[in-house]
Order: C-alpha cells, then structure tokens, then sequence
DNA sequence: CCAAAAGTGTTAGGGCTACACCCATGT
DNA sequence: ACATGGGTGTAGCCCTAACACTTTTGG
C-alpha cells in the first residue's frame, strides 16, 4: 500500500492505531467522502467466486476496495487497488455503479466502525463508493490482503457471508450488470484461462445466467460465431472422457461482441 | 439555488463575482472533488435534444449540473438539480458513468476557468463528475436558467455546439448508453408525452438506434408486445392523413422491459 | 386533384428450441 | 464392465427482414 511504509512499527500498540493512522494518512493524500469498491469475479470448478478480504483479529468480511489519491485518475486507482490484492499486471474493469445514498453507511456504521476502529475524528462523517467489477483468470490470481485485513481469500458467490456495509447489495448490483452485459463485455475472455473446455465455457454461461443450458445448442452457437478456436490438445487427468481444449480468437471475438451477438435468449 | 440567497445584489460589483461567491459557498456545503453533469434528453420535431445552459456574459454552453450536499443522497441531488431546471416534479434519472480522468479538465481548463471567473482558491484543482441521464416529456419541460448562466435552452443532439470541459464527450457516452439500454429501459415511456402516434414512436426509435425501421414490421412489432392502446382520437391540424393517438399501458410495458422483449436487431 | 404521410399483409429465410443417443475414459 | 460426462444432428417454430399499394387529408 502506497500510504504507510513501516506496520511493524506501529501494530505493536494499539490494535486499532494502523486503522486510525490508515485513515489519517488517507485523508490527507485522497479524496473524502469518496471510495472504491470492487467485486473480483474469477471462476473456478464450475463456481463463479469473488474476492473478499477479512479484517484484521475480526471474522468480518468486505470486498477490497480503496482511495482514490487527489491527482489519481478513478480507473487507475481502481487499477491500482485491484493489482495489489491480485498480483495482476492486466486486468479486465468496469465501474458499474455509484452507491451514493446518504444513509447508506448510518445503519450497521457505528457498530462496523466500532468494530473496525474506525475514528470519527479523523474520517469523514459519508461515504460515496463507486464500484468496480473486474474479470481476472481465477488461475493467475495471488489473493493478498492489504494492511487492514488478515486474510483474502474467493468466496462462491451463492454462498457467502454476511458482509460489512452494504457490501452483499453491490455484490447483487454487480451480477445484475454481469448478466446483462454478458453479450456484450468480453466475459468469457476474461474469465477463463487461455486454454478451456467447451464444458467449462458452458458451465460459465449458465453460471452468470442462473440457468441450464442446452449442450448442443451452445455447442452450434459458439461455433457458429467463429470466436473459437479447437486444439488438438485435450484436456487428460480429469476422470471419463476427454474434453477438447479452446482458445479464443481475440479479433472474431471482439467482433462478435460490437454486434452483440453472444445473446443467449 | 440552495446556497445564494441575494443574487442581485451581488452581480452589480464584478462580473466574475457571482460564480466565486458560488463556488465558495459549494465548498463550505458540498463534496469536494464531485459534481453532476446532467444529459437531459427530450424528443420533440422527431428530433432527440439535450438540455444546455448558456454561462452568464459568454457564447459557453454547457450540460446542467450541480453539486452533492454534504449529508444529500447522490441521486436526490441529480433530482434536485433537474427540477430546478426543469420544473418537473418526476422525472426518469439514470447513473451512466463516472468520468474520472485526472486529467479530464487539464486541457481547455486554464482556458475555461478564467473565462469563467474560476477561483482556484476558493475551489479544487480537479472534479470528478457522476453522469446522469434523464428522460423527459420535452412538452412538459420549462427549461430555466441557473445563477450562473443566462438561458437554458433545447438542442438537437446531432447539432451541438463545441461545449465547455469534456462535455461533448459526456454527451456520446450517454447517447451510447442510451442506445444500448433501449430494450431493457423505459425509454419511449418516458420521452413521449401521454399520448403520441405510431409514426412519432418510431421515428423516436430510428433517432435513437441511428437508422430507418420498416413502418410495417415496426407495428407489427409493438403491437404484438401488447403494450400500446389504441385511442379513438387522432390528432388532428397536421396535413394530410390523421394518424391514430396510442397511450402505453404501464403494467404491460414494465414487463415488456423485464423480458427484454424491446430489442431491435 | 395532387402531394404527402398513414396504414396495412405476405412470404422466405435464419436462428432458436427441443429432443436422445453413442463415445471415450478412469476406476 | 460400468459410471460418468463429452460430443454431436435434426425438425418445427417463431421471429425477422424484405417488399408496395391503398387511404386519408389539407392545400
């Protein structure tokens, strides 16, 4: 994190003081009353997750998110945020809402900020946060937990915790917006590894959509949109028949999506 | 406006003495680093028109805006802002983007400022802006100036001036947005006036979408989604043939929306 | 009576849906 | 051998796109 150099020194005496020097820190170098939040969509075993982080001596969970520094452009900070709890150098993002109601924070917000040491004095009294989703391969991702956290780690998105803020409700936001630009964002591309199964493909789509697919008729569709490409490599190890591997062809396939072909009705 | 109470008094000393009288006050009870920029769209002549303000003493235009009050929900403040220049009691907001570049006023922004009588005392050296836009029944719309502009009027949007800031830019995305949202938002609802004729609907669409539709398979195509009635009354004063009169029927067309069912390939 | 716009039906083709069986592989 | 998931073709239907003439009205 770019804002406190040595924790070592200073977690030692107040277990709330990296917390409040944080924030102290925060306001200084970044704009108030304004955050980020992000929701990281990775795939992995047929379940669509997302990164979340623990803070710290607490089993409260958020998503990562961060500020945005006085100079710093909104996406590069999203950028920013995102490279170091993943380890990613590229990485796919979208901002999809603001959540900006004024009372957003007031209801669990004294308990949260009890809870998490969170002072008054030296943080604004509102928060608008403008949320990010990013699409990163599940397989290239180091979660890492930034200074006020002990823990990142995926979460299925069918099942998880009761999370702090309104951090569940932008998580819904997020898959509503997923759902809706699925046949027109590069949702697969990013998704998956360079190398996939048609199954694994098929498993993504109706994952997102919250519905069976047919396999023929997905099969049909996407060979038909010529985005993919077959190799003669298949994948071995997993029990039963084996699968075929993909790749994407990124020109057909940015092509397909200008035309918004990857509807599914 | 909120925040001066005594214009005239104020306007008779410096030219440039409301708008620094205006940003301070801004800045004692709004966000810093965030504005509102406003994409009002309007449908009127079989033409699509963005609302402009015109800044006190220039040739500047520029989209409606305004600013978040330190404890007012974000989307209460676009509300607030657009009634103020509309006199609308409902309207149709929509979030669409946030425009967050660091150096998104860099450029023509010395330029702007003194033009403008921009204090950079009194106010930050960078804006982030929540774009918004609004559907409106451009016949029920009483476009009205704000303090620091000298009218406020209609514009079609394939005839826009040269705006002020990233305005022009602001305006694409909306339109872009708009275009993509069509089938899922309620968009010819909420531009048309109650009543309103086939012709008029689908000239609407062509505006939107960029291109012609076929008359025939465009009524075959809103009347099969069941979602229009059809009137008695034609209007009447125009030459030549009378068209029909049509009214929505807002349970049919809300889950028109929800199925999607509203797309144009 | 003429000019301009409104109103309307049919047909052909493509895409979507529904549906069932055999194949390859690891245990 | 068997259990499990992978891979594939066909037929009906609906939706879409293409296409032209008649009616109404005001001038």
């Amino acid at each position: 994190m770019l804002y406190v150099k040595n924790t070592e020194s200073i977690r030692c005496m107040d277990p709330f003081l990296p917390a409040k020097r944080y924030f102290q820190e925060i306001s200084a170098t970044s704009i108030h009353y304004l955050s980020l939040d992000c929701v990281v969509f990775g795939f992995h075993h047929n379940e669509l997750k997302v990164l979340l982080l623990r803070w710290k001596d607490t089993e409260e969970w958020s998503l990562p998110g961060g500020f945005i520094g006085k100079r710093e452009s909104v996406d590069a900070a999203a950028i920013r945020v995102l490279q170091e709890r993943t380890g990613l150098e590229h990485l796919f993002l979208q901002q999809f809402h603001v959540f900006g109601a004024a009372e957003r924070y007031d209801q669990d917000d004294t308990w949260a900020r009890t809870k998490l040491g969170w002072d008054p004095e030296s943080w604004s009294e509102r928060t608008i946060s403008l949320g990010y989703y990013a699409l990163v391969d599940y397989t290239k991702v180091t979660p890492m937990p930034d200074l006020l956290s002990d823990e990142c780690r995926w979460w299925a998105v069918d099942q998880l915790p009761r999370l702090l803020f309104d951090h569940n409700h932008i998580i819904e936001v997020a898959l509503k917006t997923l759902r809706r630009q699925l046949s027109w964002q590069p949702v697969g591309y990013n998704l998956l590894p360079d190398k996939f199964t048609l199954p694994e493909l098929q498993r993504l789509y109706e994952t997102i959509l919250g519905r069976p697919l047919d396999p023929r008729n997905f099969h049909k569709k996407m060979m038909g949109l010529n985005i993919l490409e077959r190799l003669e490599e298949r994948r071995r190890g997993g029990a039963y028949k084996s699968p075929y591997l993909y790749r994407f062809r990124p020109e057909a396939y940015e092509q397909a999506l200008e035309e918004g072909a990857m509807a599914f009705g």
